[in-house]
DNA sequence: GTCGCTTGCCAC
DNA sequence: AAACGTGGCAAGCGAC
């Protein structure tokens, strides 16, 4: 197949106006029609549409907004089967944002259909055209190079501008053609639940997160203060920079201290360990002047620049950010606030900006170990599957079989052994790893793991039977891969490392549930309370009146001993901020 | 000035 | 035989 034949449009006149109509006349026997924008910027709720595009396999017709808007409005209004675009989420809510209401359940999104279809290609329009339609479509312009416009500035009736803007539907609705057949075929549960999650996050994006400003002001300049101070203090007195780590070396260096801990690429390490295990005050200076300004800069300092008129804050998710089909978050990624620790006080402030709007509380329902129940589920490991239905601590009940000690309970420091040691079977990790973090000596580490495969032998069986037909699959497909049990979606590996499909299955399932668990908090009318995914765990933004309806359906939604054959559970909590620690009884 | 790399660090 | 996974983001620094 190959983009001669291909017929691109702008609409500039009435004649052009008919012509449109007279091919959506003839298109209405087909069942669905490509659309696409060009837009000012990338950012939903700032920037604006300059273009929308509809197009089939030949036809792509870009249509300037400003002065077409009614064509396009017109277009929307009275076309009665499904829409098909490149990353809908994105070109729906520009769309949006100007007035313009797409009908979600009747849009399909192509680069969702390849990530199910093919996690380890790009997704980008261009990429995927040209592996499936024409080789020539990587080669097309997707930037305005060599000239002095931007987005917001390049002319409409620029050639290149909008003609490929056009282009874009043609290249869309053949991929659509090409990977809907497969997708019904291969994966149609992955498809759905990712297209329908899609429009919940897009709800997500736009009621965005409430920042008690003031307060995040405040922490700001405190933090601020103490980064700027003792950047100077350790400017006057030693005469570098607190930021320079070759520079801090060196004065520790001549100061008597050792340096052994290499980075990656081979250079002495100056991280939070190699600094806490020093006692001096340079050292002390720059730990906590780092953690400080991290809590400053990565996160207090969006929240209280990045806000509209009502005090919130709208990142931007990816649906499918992660390979494994997790979702991901930017501008700012609030799936990564500091917690609570005895290590950092401080980082408690940054969760405590998040506040539920006037009226309203937060409630936060998250998943309790949902990856070791997806381990024990897929391994079918009857012991771990016993100790997720019994009453006692899931990881207290595993610590007391490996150790042969009916005694421990939650304080003891075994307990945290097995569970790093659970943790380091879900991600794959060696005995050298698996002791450095639980900080144990290495011929512990190996006891506990061997003890850990003697008592699960049904996981150490499902590890090396992923791993082995992945390998089989690599030689006779090319490509090292297996499949998530609750969409048949595929995880790949990298070539020779396909150890790591244990972890894509497992995080993969998880989030698969996760996404399964939202459609149903969705259906029960609490999407539009829904602030932030985190992986395993749903933010809510509640007016106070609904928050114990919310409570209830959460916790019939996600206590779930139906799915697997270990229960789901959850617990929830709230308060007035993210922050808030509360269970809900 | 911008860009890309390195280093470090936050979460699940 | 052995192999800790997935992300986003900021600061420093050299190269252009």
């Amino acid at each position: 197949m190959s983009l001669q034949g291909v017929k691109l449009h702008l609409v500039e006149s009435m004649e052009d106006v008919f012509a449109l109509h007279e091919w959506l006349g003839y298109r209405r026997e087909h069942h669905a029609l490509a659309f696409d924008t060009e837009t000012t910027g990338l950012i939903v709720g700032r920037d604006r549409v300059r273009l929308a595009q509809v197009g089939d396999g030949v036809h792509g017709w870009a249509i300037p907004y400003e002065t077409w808007s009614g064509l396009f409005a017109d277009i929307v209004r009275r076309w009665d089967g499904h829409w098909i675009a490149h990353n809908a989420k994105f070109d729906v809510g520009m769309l949006d944002h100007m007035g313009i209401k797409m009908p979600r359940p009747f849009v399909r999104d192509t680069r969702i259909m390849t990530h199910c279809l093919t996690p380890h290609y790009s997704t980008a329009l261009k990429n995927v055209a040209a592996r499936l339609v024409d080789a020539q479509a990587a080669s097309l312009q997707t930037e305005l190079k060599n000239t002095e416009w931007t987005w917001a500035t390049v002319p409409i009736d620029y050639g290149p501008y909008w003609s490929y803007a056009a282009l874009d539907t043609v290249l869309t609705y053949r991929v659509y053609e090409i990977l809907w057949p497969k997708v019904q075929e291969e994966c149609p549960d992955a498809f759905e639940i990712e297209n329908t999650v899609s429009w919940i996050i897009e709800r997500m994006e736009r009621y965005g997160a409430h920042i008690n400003l003031a307060y995040a002001q405040e922490k700001l300049g405190a933090f601020a203060r103490y980064v700027e101070e003792s950047a100077a203090w350790v400017r006057a007195t030693y005469g570098i920079s607190a930021g320079a780590n070759a520079s801090v070396i060196r004065v520790l260096q001549e100061a008597g201290y050792e340096f052994d801990k290499q980075t990656a690429s081979g250079a002495l390490a100056l991280d939070k360990e190699v600094l806490g295990a020093i006692d001096h005050p340079l050292a002390q200076t720059v730990l906590q002047r780092r953690q400080l300004q991290k809590l400053a800069s990565t996160y207090l300092g969006h929240f209280t620049t990045e806000l509209d008129a009502d005090h919130l804050i709208h990142p931007s998710i990816n649906v499918l950010g992660a390979r494994t089909s997790r979702m991901s978050m930017e501008r700012p990624n609030l799936q990564n606030l500091p917690r609570k620790s005895d290590r950092q006080p401080a980082a408690e402030t940054v969760r405590n900006c998040i506040t539920a709007r006037p009226g309203n509380v937060m409630m936060m329902c998250d998943f309790d170990q949902v990856e070791m129940r997806m381990l024990a589920s897929m391994a079918n490991e009857q012991s771990m599957i016993r100790a997720f239905k019994g009453d006692i601590d899931f990881f207290v009940a595993l610590a007391r079989m490996v150790y042969g000690d009916e005694s421990i309970i939650k304080s003891d420091v075994r307990r945290q052994v097995v569970k790093n040691a659970g943790y380091a079977t879900i991600y794959g990790a060696g005995v050298e790893k698996f002791s450095k973090t639980a900080g144990i000596p290495i011929e512990q580490g190996r006891a506990v793991r061997a003890r850990w495969d003697e008592l699960f032998p049904d996981v150490l069986r499902f590890q090396r039977q992923v791993q082995s037909v992945a390998v089989q699959r690599r030689m006779n497909e090319g490509i090292p891969y297996v499949r998530c049990p609750v969409t048949q979606r595929m995880q790949v590996a990298d070539a020779g490392k396909e150890y790591v499909l244990v972890n894509f299955l497992i995080q993969g399932a998880a989030a698969a549930v996760f996404k399964k668990k939202l459609i149903e908090l969705d259906n029960a009318g609490l999407g539009e309370w829904m602030v932030v995914p985190v992986h395993d765990e749903i933010i809510l933004d509640v007016p106070r009146e609904e928050a114990s309806y919310v409570a209830d359906v959460l916790k019939q939604t996600m206590n779930d001993d139906t799915m697997f054959q270990v229960p789901l559970s959850a617990s929830v909590s709230w308060g007035d901020s993210w922050g808030s620690k509360e269970e809900w009884k």
